[in-house]
DNA sequence: TTGTACGCGTTATCAC
DNA sequence: GTGATAACGCGTACAA
């Protein structure tokens, strides 16, 4: 690792001088000095060391990235997006797993803090009610008051900055197109209790039921993963209670559902219509209807902001979502009517 | 942000003294003032800070990973194998997408060693042929003869470690057991042309097919996700050439084979058996018949080999891989049989 | 057992 | 236009 110290001396100049020509810096500098110490740079294989910088400039290009599930696409998508962002300003991310534990997060949120991170971004929401949940909004409560810019993109207990989605209303709007599709019997599969998102989601699925008289049904989970779809279909069907529709709390819990459904002789959507939450690229090639989230927008601007020095208000309009009709929903009638007719 | 020397000053004692105590020295400290820089640490919220650290020792704990894509799940468990065992050394892992483009990589690769990373793992493999490949090839090279350890999951080009499955094997025993079941009809959907892994497993797939003098049937693809399976499948059935097995280049085409086939009315596994290979989550749920790769392992076996600050051998056997039947693949005879009897 | 002092590679402030 | 030089926060000889 040649350091700036042995071009300089290559380039028979002061570090200084090294120095200013090899970053963007605006003062002045002679253009054969300038060529000189570009070659020898080039020659030495130069690269500045971001540890120095960091510790020079206390503040490192690095944004620390907490995500509570890597192999959860949704997560996968966001820190996508973030990686993208940061990369345009030079940024770096720092990927830490957290499995959805309080107390993970703490502890990657002190290492992301020791490694100066510009800012921290918390992709998953809140577990109501684990332990070390208290303890985490504490630190990072502490955090954020002396500096750190956090960031979460879902809804979160603690004084961070917060880019989120309205996800009461991209349920509640997602179980009103199941209702206008003329079906009743539709019920809600909620994944992990305790989750704020998906309560919030529940929350949403609930009204629009309420609004149009119909009977809510919400299946507890045991996940967010594919597996949770899976299991809780196989629950439904074994205590005879089949719906007609189904809404899931995301695209995961829904791809599992399609596949319970497929490998036991349902067909979608003649017997069973089927939607998820997310837009993810796992539904995709189901054609998978889903409220669209801007996942990597949303990382993006949670990037945008830590990377651009301003200190100054980050969050623009909320997120708009987008139903993305697919080939897993049908019309209620279109079998009432096969059979009659 | 609270520094050591604030600490020592809390606490009335030097630098050197709050340091020894603060980060794991074996110098001796006495009891009590050692219990002094404690206390002080913890009421100012003590961070070391990472970047000095890195600095002085000349060593930072970072390992850097290089993914062609997150959002699929092969590499997703491949950087989730990476961080689990990272952590447990107190490293962290930035992540970097390169798109499989290997100029990418190569501005990512720089980027790492900016960091100081103290080894960059390259996740996926060679694209033969892509610009920038050999220019990639020449940097990595250096890299590695300066010090930087440099650890690639799949097959390079490039003089580094490697940890790598023997992709010929996994496609040939794969192809072998469809074989066993009783198919002669085996198609080979390949993805992504030129990508060294995949080669090799189309390699596989040719020599068994040789061995059972069965006629190969290669479909080359535009890629490795599920949209690609998809697309595949739709071209060789607008073509007439329905086969009575596919064996896919990864889980991700095998799931978009199997929705091709589902969403138009087809049946896995008696119209025709499909499997994959990864053993990656996504195929799970489906019940995907598939050789299961070790990648969280890998990733661990990467991870470790860096943290530890052994310069030794790395490389332990071969990882090997399993094969996991599924219920996507059925003997052939099962389907003749059933219309002739 | 504790303290002093130097240097890691960089940037920035001054003087020339 | 250019060059010394002082920090940034930390670890660690070396001294005491």
């Amino acid at each position: 690792m040649a350091t700036l110290r042995e071009v300089a001396e290559l380039a028979a100049v002061s570090v200084a001088t090294a120095s200013r020509v090899l970053n963007g810096s605006d003062h002045p500098v002679s253009r054969d000095v300038r060529e000189s110490v570009r070659t020898a740079a080039e020659t030495l294989g130069y690269t500045p060391s971001a540890a120095a910088q960091a510790l020079k400039q206390q503040r490192s290009k690095i944004i620390g990235v907490i995500a509570s599930d890597i192999l959860d696409p949704y997560f996968a998508e966001l820190t996508r997006g973030i990686e993208i962002e940061a990369a345009k300003y030079g940024f770096v991310t720092i990927l830490a797993n957290a499995n959805r534990d309080p107390e993970q997060e703490r502890m990657k949120f002190r290492v992301l803090r020791e490694h100066q991170a510009s800012g921290i971004v918390f992709c998953g929401s809140d577990i109501e009610g684990a332990p070390g949940t208290a303890q985490l909004a504490r630190e990072v409560n502490l955090a954020v008051r002396s500096g750190t810019k956090v960031v979460a993109l879902a809804p979160r207990g603690f004084d961070s900055t917060k880019i989120i989605i309205d996800n009461d209303a991209a349920s509640y709007e997602l179980t009103r197109y199941m209702l206008s599709l003329g079906h009743r019997s539709i019920a809600f599969i909620g994944g992990m209790p305790g989750l704020t998102a998906v309560e919030q989601r529940t929350v949403g699925y609930r009204r629009a039921m309420y609004e149009a008289h119909a009977l809510p049904h919400v299946v507890g989970g045991t996940g967010m993963r594919q597996e949770s779809g899976r299991d809780a279909m196989a629950r439904l069907v074994a205590a005879g209670q089949l719906p007609k529709a189904i809404v899931c709390a995301n695209d995961e819990i829904a791809v599992g559902v399609l596949a319970y459904l497929w490998t036991n002789g349902y067909k979608t959507p003649n017997d069973v219509s089927v939607a998820g939450i997310g837009g993810t690229r796992g539904g995709a090639v189901f054609g998978l209807t889903t409220m669209t989230l801007p996942l990597v927008e949303l990382g993006g601007l949670a990037a945008g902001y830590i990377a651009n020095a301003s200190d100054s208000p980050p969050v623009p309009d909320p997120p708009r979502f987008e139903l993305s009709p697919g080939v897993t929903t049908a019309k209620a009638t279109s079998l009432t009517a096969a059979p009659g007719g």
